[in-house]
DNA sequence: ATGAAAGCGCTAACAG
DNA sequence: CTGTTAGCGCTTTCAT
């Protein structure tokens, strides 16, 4: 067994030990660090001086942030489990994006995993405890969210992606809804009628298979209601929706076989993410379908799917990354004190080699 | 133009209004909600009651951490620009691991980015000022690196990924080397003499090419550079190394391209990563060579692949989401104030498809 | 340009 | 079990 050696856990010099080094009042020694006033600058030459001294690496953040009242962190929470979060390159681009904004502003990200199954409870205790300046959360699922009414309650300033807007929160969102209609409306052109749609997850329950029209009528997540919505809006019944428990490429798979294997398969499926879409193209491909040929497959979201080659997916292209730098700059104007109006970003159509006429 | 409305940037109300709501002094208040000492089940209902009453979610965590010098935060260091170290399963799965046992005693994660391309400054401004109680540094480059520089100068304890032991900081490391020089005996026990290597980043300068005996001699990270001495153990002398900016598929592809169409080109490619691997298996397809026919490819990191199929990458696997919860275990002695000894895991050959006897 | 004073909101000793 | 008393380390008026 080895000795414990103890470790030192903080530092022990505070900004009024280098003051009195250097002869300065406190206040002033303030000023030399944080700039934010009118100091001479050979006194600032000589705080510094007995700061590096003393080996002082400058004022405590903790009584930094008491004292103005702010942490500097954004409370990121996350739509899933960190593990499956980090998996969606949706997710990761986007947070990619964020940071790189926050960044610049000096702010720091602080990582919140998000609902997971229900046997978790429905909020992490860091929604509720952390010192955070603002919160951004990624796919909330309506005004009656918990995460978010916690949030309310502590007063966090809050920006919501792919929620609703309301009045006391600030909103990031694209143009989901018509998006996936014009997906729809491009497959109901290329003469499919039979179409099935595989959705991303209804709420937190995360349930997995083909769904009757009562469990159809639960869905939460207002991004997968609002995509269901738009492809009603293009007229399309679908023959089944397959509920599933994250966008993840084996998730789609699953819902490809068991769409693509009965009876009376359909000609076409319409998928509520990339992810997702890729996993039914791979399942078609294990079952010996043709894509297009024998089943038109359609997604959304943009990414990047290399694996699929030579095959590419149709899909509705977000940007993702500006999306994240959307978020970031409704954080500043929260910030600022100010509800920054709904950012709504637009999509674009992108009809890739996974879609053609239906067979006859 | 819409309005601008103003938001409300922080909660008003404090322990003391409560306390006076309630009747108790501000030291009872606090109690109620801490439960951290003894205090009567009434009393404690009318504190609660009192702050229902005037919408006081909770102590204000600024308050609470300057009294207590404890701010609840871990930096992560992640080892490259969050874009791309998400995009690595191997920080992914570990970062899971690490997430999920610090969220079990109640510590969020602050993400901080790690060094990218030298026209950045080298350190993170966050790494400089946020407020943490330890870091994290996944792959630090040695005992020089400016960010762990940083942090001893702050008086961070912190816990050090793929590092090297040293006594003012944690460690949580793998086999590596070990394990390289299993996978490389491997190659030579299979008859291969012609093996070109494929490694990971030597510094933040992240080269990409074959490099001389010069540059060779430059390896800063030690990740790099154990896994470079793994291999000479094993006897091999490579016939090229080439230098990648990142562990990343096209990195790997590039490699692969670089080294198999060259006219005396190796029969076996040791690769310091999977994701290296899988780049220089494509690469190979793409030249139509045979794997491992023409030429035998191995990683490290034992990661799924499934869009190698049929072949499953020959590899060396190591426990990551283990290695994730490791890392937080040092945490959680680091926070007790004592530094915990050196953590090794062990790793495991896993031989699969893409390796085999040397071409005659 | 510098200094003195006043807290930010909370918890931890200690005394009762 | 509850109240009193002291700050944690810093920034920010406000004088000078």
């Amino acid at each position: 067994m080895l000795p414990t050696r103890r470790c030192p856990l903080s530092q022990r010099t505070t900004l009024a030990d280098v003051a009195a080094a250097a002869g300065v009042s406190v206040s002033t020694a303030s000023l030399a660090f944080s700039g934010a006033g009118p100091i001479a600058a050979a006194t600032r030459e000589r705080v510094l001086a007995a700061a590096a001294e003393l080996d002082y690496s400058g004022p405590n953040p903790l009584g930094r942030q008491l004292r103005s009242g702010r942490s500097g962190i954004v409370g990121v929470v996350v739509g899933d489990a960190l593990r499956r979060s980090f998996r969606d390159p949706v997710s990761v681009q986007m947070l990619d994006g964020l940071v790189g904004t926050l960044g610049e502003m000096n702010l720091g990200v602080l990582l919140i995993p998000g609902p997971t199954d229900p046997s978790e409870p429905p909020v992490d205790p860091l929604v509720l405890s952390a010192a955070m300046d603002v919160a951004v959360l990624l796919w909330a699922s309506g005004s009656a969210d918990p995460v978010l009414a916690a949030l309310r309650r502590r007063g966090v300033p809050t920006v919501v992606v792919e929620g609703i807007p309301e009045p006391d929160v600030a909103t990031v969102g694209i143009e989901d809804r018509q998006g996936i209609a014009q997906v729809a409306q491009h497959l109901v052109d290329l003469g499919h009628r039979r179409i099935a749609c595989v959705a991303l997850p209804f709420d937190r329950t995360r349930g997995e298979g083909v769904v009757d029209a009562e469990r159809l009528a639960q869905v939460q997540w207002q991004i997968t209601r609002r995509r269901l919505d738009g492809m009603y809006d293009a007229g399309v019944q679908p023959v089944a929706v397959y509920e599933t428990p994250a966008s993840l490429v084996e998730h789609g798979a699953a819902a490809g076989r068991a769409l693509l294997s009965g009876a009376d398969r359909p000609t076409a499926v319409l998928c509520q993410s990339d992810l997702l879409a890729s996993g039914v193209v791979l399942a078609a491909r294990e079952l010996g379908l043709a894509v297009p040929g024998d089943v038109s497959v359609a997604g959304f979201d943009g990414l990047d799917l290399p694996w699929l080659a030579p095959d590419v997916l149709t899909t509705v292209a977000q940007p993702l990354a500006e999306k994240g730098a959307e978020v970031g700059r409704s954080v500043a104007r929260l910030l600022e004190g100010t509800y920054p109006p709904p950012v709504v970003m637009p999509v674009e159509l992108r009809v890739g080699t996974t879609t053609g006429p239906a067979p006859a």
